[in-house]
DNA sequence: TTTCCACAGGAATTTTTGGAGA
DNA sequence: TCTCCAAAAATTCCTGTGGAAA
């Protein structure tokens, strides 16, 4: 007996609603990839490239437009001019510095078996081992940097690298930077000398709004569902949330397609608008179960105190009463503690991941200026998913007798 | 209008962790 | 095993904040 079978259901061509599908025809776009393709023109007729930074909200196609025209770049540049174009990806979500990024390119270009661990090279050996590795590659390199804003104060390498062939540190390689931000005002925070060296060329992608959001997402459902298993309704309604938060197509696609998967698992011969209901709520909770299971020690044991406060109905509660219970849980677990200061940062990172809500209070002389703290997530399931991590189970156990 | 409270949080520094290479 | 290196976590020190009370 096979332990797997293809699924069958309301799925045609499931993969269509992927982040890595590219379709044939790009939505509500077309004056944004015209002016896109002159930048890039330049690399089909072997001339010198600007570096290029793209910027615009979350999900609003600068990564599957990007795709799109270095896909047909690398197509017609070798149809033409018999020239290998080569595009190395870098999604820059967990980058933050110079030294992360030129070992992120080294192993884009390396083969898995010869990957470099993130640490103990010193930097200047790290820099060249990245620009050997993009000189053995040859002709044309087109470096892609995705949400390269979070590499932050340490931008060496944004600066060094759209400039690599006219400082000489490379010989055989021309190369073509894009980088890609969410953050709007990604530019003003950045030093003159980079921002003049990274974008040369800028292009701003404004959000979608509801009825481009439909087309994007009527197009793709026509493919990735079979006839007939949409009610409608449903592509408006997924649509209209993604409008509604910040006209992300990424997050409608998502929303669609958990749809899809809720309705397939319940044997449902349709899609209905109680499905696109259930899967936001679904998704909105795998983030947060998401961000619980990323959780250091230290700041699972900060969220557990607030848990503790909320579980004995005692919230809101104010930072100083947080760490005091912060001290005798990890106590409990025999962790030694950290700093109040510590401990605020741990409180802002919560805050920043959505678990927890935030208030100022001022009681003036009385008890002078504070903040007060709730959770934002669901008790239940972030108890549940704290249980996974073996370390927090007392823990876990005093909660759950708390009910 | 000034004082005072209890933190909040920025900045600099130190410690810890994990990896490379001799 | 030891030294070097970079990143991340944590600590220490300090100034800033804003509203009620004086």
């Amino acid at each position: 007996m096979p332990v797997f079978e293809p699924s069958e259901g309301i799925f045609d061509r499931a993969y269509v609603l992927s982040e890595d599908y590219i379709p044939d025809v790009i939505r509500g776009r077309d004056e944004d990839i015209q002016r896109y393709k002159n930048l890039l023109q330049p690399i089909m007729d072997g001339r010198d490239t600007k570096s290029i930074l793209l910027y615009g909200k979350t999900g609003v196609g600068k990564t599957v437009t990007t795709r799109y025209l270095t896909q047909h770049l690398e197509r017609d540049i070798n149809e033409y001019h018999g020239i290998n174009l080569n595009t190395i990806w870098v999604l820059c979500e967990n980058i933050n510095t110079s030294y992360q990024l030129a070992g992120a390119i080294i192993n884009e270009i390396r083969e898995p078996e010869n990957h470099i661990t993130p640490t103990g090279y010193p930097s200047e050996q790290m820099f060249r081992m990245m620009y050997d590795e993009l000189d053995s590659l040859g002709e044309h390199v087109i470096i892609v940097l995705d949400e390269v804003d979070n590499i932050g104060t340490d931008d060496k390498l944004l600066y060094e690298l759209p400039r690599a062939g006219s400082n000489n540190r490379l010989q055989d390689t021309k190369i073509t930077v894009i980088g890609i931000s969410n953050d709007l005002r990604f530019t003003d925070n950045l030093r003159q000398k980079v921002k003049s060296s990274l974008a040369q060329r800028e292009l701003q992608f404004p959000p979608y709004d509801a009825n481009e959001l439909n087309e994007i997402l009527r197009d793709r459902a026509e493919i990735a569902f079979h006839d007939g298993v949409i009610e409608n309704g449903v592509i408006e309604l997924c649509s209209a949330i993604s409008a509604n938060d910040v006209g992300d197509a990424r997050q409608g696609l998502d929303i669609l397609t958990e749809a899809g998967e809720i309705a397939n698992r319940e044997d449902s011969e349709v899609v209905t608008e109680e499905h696109v209901y259930r899967a936001r709520d679904a998704l909105e909770q795998d983030l947060i179960n998401d961000s619980i299971g990323d959780l250091t020690t230290q700041g699972k044991l900060v969220l557990c105190s607030i848990l503790y406060f909320e579980r004995s109905n005692e919230t809101p509660v104010r930072s100083k009463d947080v760490y005091d219970k912060y001290i005798k849980l990890a106590e409990y677990i025999d962790t030694s503690p950290v700093t109040q200061r510590r401990v605020r940062d741990h409180l802002g990172d919560l805050k920043m991941q959505s678990l927890i809500l935030e208030s100022t209070k001022n009681t003036g002389r009385q008890e002078g200026r504070y903040k007060e703290y709730k959770s934002y997530a669901d008790v239940d399931s972030a108890i549940s998913e704290l249980d996974k991590d073996g370390t927090m189970e007392p823990i876990v156990e005093l909660l759950e007798a708390l009910n």
